[in-house]
DNA sequence: ATAAACCATAACGTAACGTTAATGTCAAGA
DNA sequence: TCTTGACATTAACGTTACGTTATGGTTTAT
């Protein structure tokens, strides 16, 4: 074969030139989106001179993670908005960096949490009654709740030991997971139930609340902004739900 | 049913509290992943209460984007070294992100270029031929070289329009291109000729150099480190590879 | 003439499930 | 008791973008 000013590609060639496979050939002719020029009366391919061309810009658009469905619209109608495409795809793109910022970040707690070096999971919610939040809450809720329980309350929660007060606020913390994870089965759910049952348990830690009181810590949780923001952070729903669970857990106690 | 202190997930109570489709659990149990605790006479799976914890264990590495096949091998064997995995995790995760950052800012030349804003891939080896260079390289190749031709030259290419010269540009870095493609074809493929011929036209646009001269320009290329360097930023074997095709190129024509 | 290199189609395999389809089981209400 | 609806099961095909044989015909170089 001599170079005569126009060439036809052979699978090979065109696959070696454009780094791709003949298989990889085969596949976008069966699914048109690279169809060879013609097709010798022996079957065999022959693709034009643009073919690498177009197959280094369907690599290109591979390799900027384009899907072969997409990249066929785009390449085979060239009215097509290669910009708004490219621009959406951006996005996705950007969503996918930070995701994986994310995942590059908890990796990396994992492995120092396997190192022992840091506590993971310490702070969430419980956090909310850290020692100053606890005097600040107290002082105002002495006006808005019976005197009695908010110091004795206060006075149980100051006589525990640090130790303590970790495993305290731990199990606080497991208590309302359980109760989260609960929400898509429903607040009669024997999983919620459950939950709340938990809950009371871990009240104790500072009070013995009676029934009706259980309630009025769930309207709490709900009405009070500040109790209300720390319990979004978990999850938005969980207030509401803890409200609907307790109720039910109250009924059926009665 | 009552909540009696312990308790065993039917498929879809699981599922729901894990957040993953029944589909998921049937899999898991059939790659023996997360098996049933029990099966009841009548088929219906029975998970244990550890179940929704190893599940969320599982979950948690493959957001991590770990295999199954992996997963099963850290989850099912305590003694498995979970740290030097998520280490090496590690490694992969990172370089996704830097893989990701750069798709992401090609993306970003792409969009600009399409908006007209601006040119890509103008300068590459091109820019070797850069005014400022070429006035160095000019003093001392009339030193190496004959200086009746080297004078010839720089005159010719003053000679040009901005246009000529960016016209010109492209019509090199087209053909070192060309001849890149062909590496992997070979020297004396048909290719690689058509490529060398190319390029031959392109230093018309400079001088018009005999046949041995064409020899003499393809070992410059090697022996001198700074055109050497401008080829290697290119393509590491593009310098070697032309003067195989070049010598080639000669004696064909000769 | 024969080997080496190249061409073709066909068909199965991959990962991690999603999605029907066909059928069986169980608790609750009329 | 019957029916309904929610739940359970297995089986099997579909998905993506090719990789990997298997089998057999064609071209090219020696």
């Amino acid at each position: 074969m001599v170079y005569d000013g126009r060439m036809a590609y052979t699978v090979k060639r065109l696959a070696t030139l454009a780094g791709v496979s003949i298989r990889t050939l085969h596949y976008y002719d069966e699914i048109g989106l690279l169809k060879p020029e013609s097709v010798r009366p022996n079957g065999y391919r022959e693709y034009a001179d643009e073919s690498l061309l177009k197959l280094q810009q369907i690599r290109f658009y591979r390799e900027l993670g384009l899907s072969l469905g997409q990249i066929k619209a785009i390449v085979t109608r060239p009215d097509f908005d290669a910009l708004s495409a490219l621009e959406s795809h951006r996005q996705a793109l950007q969503g996918q960096v930070e995701r994986l910022g994310r995942l590059l970040r908890t990796v990396d707690d994992t492995i120092l949490h396997l190192k022992g070096r840091k506590e993971m999971d310490r702070k969430q919610l419980f956090e909310a009654f850290s020692e100053e939040q606890q005097e600040q809450y107290a002082k105002e809720a002495e006006q808005m709740y019976d005197p009695e329980i908010v110091r004795a309350s206060q006075k149980k929660w100051k006589s525990y030991t640090a130790a303590d007060k970790q495993r305290i606020g731990d199990e606080g913390n497991a208590a309302y997971q359980a109760i989260v994870a609960a929400i898509p089965l429903g607040p009669s759910s024997p999983e919620a139930q459950a939950g709340v049952e938990r809950w009371r348990r871990h009240m104790d830690s500072f009070w013995t609340p009676g029934l009706e009181q259980l309630l009025g810590l769930a309207e709490l949780y709900n009405n009070d902004p500040r109790f209300k923001a720390n319990f979004d952070k978990v999850d938005p729903r969980l207030a509401e739900f803890m409200r609907a669970a307790v109720t039910i857990y109250v009924e059926r106690k009665k």
